[in-house]
DNA sequence: ATGTAAAGTCAACAACTGTTGACATACTTT
DNA sequence: AAAGTATGTCAACAGTTGTTGACTTTACAT
């Protein structure tokens, strides 16, 4: 058996379930409370307040699983892991769900663009190689964001009534795209389709 | 000479403002009061409510463009339009950013979805024709959204310190791809780079 | 000019926000 | 056992939120 939480510890995790899937400013530190089965003001008592708290839960972000595999996997760790965290309808409080919630709110000044360029950008860059490392990586990450924008957020039908196989084939071609077609031309011929 | 706008004019030009480039739980109908000019109990009187004058708002976006081009167009005319529209520092009123900063409030419940959905993806799917229409034009918009939120939000240096034309050209790339290269064949031997 | 309706002003409301301090309880250390 | 410290409880605070009603001012029609 293990030893029943400590206040902390229900805090932070009532708090990363909520921070990281409604964002910071749709969350209330009473509804923290309410969800953690403690008392509101035991907030300000151990993280020095709602802020305080939410970069508790952000000390504690897991490393990307897909940026410690050998180069070749990465694409399909990315796409597997995509596929899997974005689930249309359970909520999942995951360090993507995190960014995308949380990249709009005023409240976070540049803490979200912080974690994506050293957290991700930067990472992927070294991992990936090569030219042009870091605009291929912030394409990676865009096809990826939009992606789960598109099917979790926004719920289209046409990406949430697909099998997980299928929609990591989709996200891996898009990718594959991102980090190997972006190195630019000028005045290349277009062609549509 | 224009005659001067009147209040409702005044209060819907400052709502659309504020609303589409921070975000409705951002703003509130004080801000806009101060914005356009005007006292605050008049959105009550005009508008019914601070969501009444948001959708007030919605009523008037203008169509895409890109929409409206002719196919084989259709790919330079989003991404052009995607490249200007989400210059890194200027706060531009769209319907792009509209959604962008309003898909994941609460308090829109479905109706960016709604928008997103009948607005976007079906239009743009009955553009492309062909197989998978609708899956594809959802992934041409995820690879759009997606890139929008890494230049325009997160601010990648990588990607907020190039030309428009090497924007454009990133964009288009990757557009391409979500629209052509996402039809599905199973256990299909991968190669990441 | 007078009456009527529209337009605008102001103060207040109830609900909610994050935060604080006073108090009570429980546990640990001497 | 006593003292001291950590932990939890409760009520209240000051600020902000959206919204409302009473009031004054302006514009227009008769």
């Amino acid at each position: 058996m293990s030893r029943s939480l400590s206040t902390q510890e229900k805090l932070l995790n009532a708090a990363r379930e909520l921070f990281w899937t409604r964002g910071y400013s749709h969350v209330s530190v009473r509804d923290i409370a309410k969800i953690a089965g403690v008392d509101v003001a035991l907030i300000s008592r151990y993280f020095g307040s709602k802020q305080g708290l939410f970069e508790a839960t952000l000390a504690i972000i897991p490393v990307w699983e897909a940026l410690e595999s050998a180069p070749e996997d990465l694409l399909s760790k990315a796409a597997a892991s995509f596929s899997r965290l974005f689930d249309p309808v359970t909520d999942q409080a995951n360090p993507f769900m995190m960014l995308l919630v949380n990249g709009v709110d005023p409240a976070m000044g540049d803490k979200m663009k912080d974690l994506v360029q050293t957290g991700l950008v930067k990472p992927l860059a070294a991992k990936l190689g090569g030219k042009k490392a870091d605009q291929r990586a912030a394409m990676l990450l865009a096809a990826l964001f939009g992606f789960a924008l598109m099917r979790k957020n926004f719920q289209i039908a046409a990406l949430t009534d697909k099998s997980v196989e299928e929609i990591e084939e989709l996200v891996f071609r898009l990718a594959r795209t991102a980090i190997s077609d972006c190195v630019v031309e000028q005045n290349r011929p277009r062609s549509a389709v």
